[in-house]
RNA sequence: GGAGAGAUGGCCGAGUCGGCCGAAGGCGCUCGCCUGCUAAGCGAGUAUACUGGGAAACCGGUAUCGAGGGUUCGAAUCCCUCUCUCUCCGCCA
């Protein structure tokens, strides 16, 4: 959610800043409404602050034909107030719906574009892999080696839905391990595990809600909702609550599976493990001091890059364009591995500063020292990294002429010292 | 699923027959005083949001005692609905 207050002071300002998100981001109608609101807040609080006094001098006073004639206005007059009242409330959920709708500034080093063709790539780690052979998508190696198992995914469930066999669901389960213990271990996240499912305060805190409900898993006579990625419980852990200054920054790392409709890419990505309905995600999220958050992106990012570095995967990072950056999002990286058998590079973690935007919407607040007053902390997030596409990319780079598959190194203390997956 | 109890400020906890209750008291915290140090003690302060005024410090108004609605001139206090927590029984990993 914007500032309000900024909004109605900058308010050609702020559509300059949104236009770069490209068509369709207006702030028409905030003005009207934003002052038709102060119009009946300002009446409606005038007429209670007379009741108020009235109300104490009919308490105090002995005057009993004064208390009668006091009685009989404040009747009035609250009648009047209630009505103000329920217009007001209509208004308010108007502004409120309103806000809620309209996205995140992008931030001023996130490149100007309108589409991911602008995106900006900022480095590349690691080289092509030499294959002295033709190399097959994902699908066909795991099909092959008997890990993974799709037909009986979409019988089970579904289309977008996959059975892990054996290795497969072992090596699966061994990068979750191993990017928990990275991030733990090394990068000082404290793990979480939080609910699978949550309610609608929460989808709205981080911004999924009440734009993008198409997209959720919501359950039958209940507003709880499958989450769509750890960003959602993990980063509303602190909704509502006031942080120490000297706590930030607060750094959350949790595996999770998430759940998305993908509605509206019907017809994209159908073969293998890139666009399912259920994935696994090992997610980093931080909360900064607003000061500190750009370079916290830096460090978050390089902390997802470290997984695919030690996996031995070459990588691109790409900034993405203003009119490719989601709707709560101020600037993201993504990081693209490289899929040789499908000759492209993929992204496989997505690293974003939210600024306060976020932070404003679920109420995450802290305060420097004892006195000051609170302020909005800054929240940012990225997949460190996302398990099926990881998965993906292990069997593209790391497959062999004859089918199997080498482990990469790192991972093997996880897959019980196997070297390679074989039939 | 059945029966019962509860939800008050950072925490604990009071709140009488509805009015003088943004809310006693305690703890914690902050600042000051005091004491070789520490502990103890003394004094003052210590919620948030919206809104009007002001360059600002700040001053005024409104709201908030789980959430929403109702009764009333007036609700933390009375009534209704919901949510959550706890206890017992049942069921269950």
């Amino acid at each position: 959610m914007l500032d309000i207050r900024y909004l109605r002071e900058n308010l050609e300002e702020a559509e300059a800043r949104l236009r770069s998100r490209g068509e369709g981001c207006t702030l028409t109608g905030f003005r009207e409404l934003d002052d038709r609101r102060r119009t009946l807040l300002q009446e409606s609080e005038q007429l209670k602050a007379l009741r108020n006094r009235a109300s104490e001098e009919i308490a105090r006073s002995k005057d009993k034909s004064l208390v009668q004639e006091r009685i009989a206005e404040m009747k009035e007059v609250s009648r009047r107030i209630k009505e103000l009242d329920e217009v007001l409330s209509g208004v308010e959920e108007q502004l409120k719906m309103f806000l809620l709708t309209v996205p995140n500034f992008p931030a001023l080093s996130t490149p100007l574009g309108k589409s991911e063709a602008d995106n900006v790539e900022v480095r590349q780690w690691g080289s092509l892999p030499a294959l002295d052979f033709t190399p097959k998508p994902h699908w066909e190696v795991g099909e092959a080696l008997g890990i993974l198992d799709f037909e009986t995914g979409a019988k089970l469930t579904g289309a977008r839905f996959t059975l892990y066999r054996g290795a497969g669901a072992r090596l699966e389960r061994a990068l979750i391990n191993f990017m928990l213990d990275l991030h733990t271990e090394k990068h000082n996240y404290i793990e979480m595990l939080p609910p699978f499912m949550v309610n609608r305060d929460s989808m709205i805190g981080t911004g999924q809600l009440p734009k993008f409900e198409d997209d959720l898993f919501k359950l039958e006579g209940l507003e709880y909702y499958l989450i769509p990625t750890a960003e959602v419980p993990v980063t509303n852990i602190h909704r509502d609550e006031i942080l120490k200054g000297s706590e930030l920054p607060i750094r959350y790392t949790a595996y999770t599976p998430c759940f998305r409709k993908e509605a509206g890419s019907y017809g994209k990505d159908t073969r293998g493990l890139i666009r399912q309905h259920q994935f696994n995600k090992v997610e980093l999220v931080v909360f900064s001091h607003p000061a500190d958050s750009a370079a916290e992106l830096e460090i978050l990012l390089g902390n997802a890059e470290q997984v695919l570095q030690l996996l031995g995967l070459h990588y691109r990072v790409m900034a993405l364009c203003s009119g490719d950056i989601g709707f709560s999002a101020a600037k993201t990286y993504d990081i693209e591995v490289w899929l040789p058998g499908q000759e492209c590079y993929r992204e496989i973690s997505s690293c974003s500063s939210f600024e306060d935007f976020q932070a404003r919407r679920a109420a995450i607040r802290f305060r420097d020292g004892d006195k000051g007053k609170p302020e909005f902390v800054h929240t940012l997030n990225g997949s460190g990294l996302a398990v099926g596409r990881t998965v993906v990319a292990i069997l593209e780079n790391y497959q062999q002429a004859d089918g199997t598959v080498i482990i990469p190194e790192a991972l093997r203390p996880y897959m019980g010292g196997m070297e390679r997956i074989g039939r």
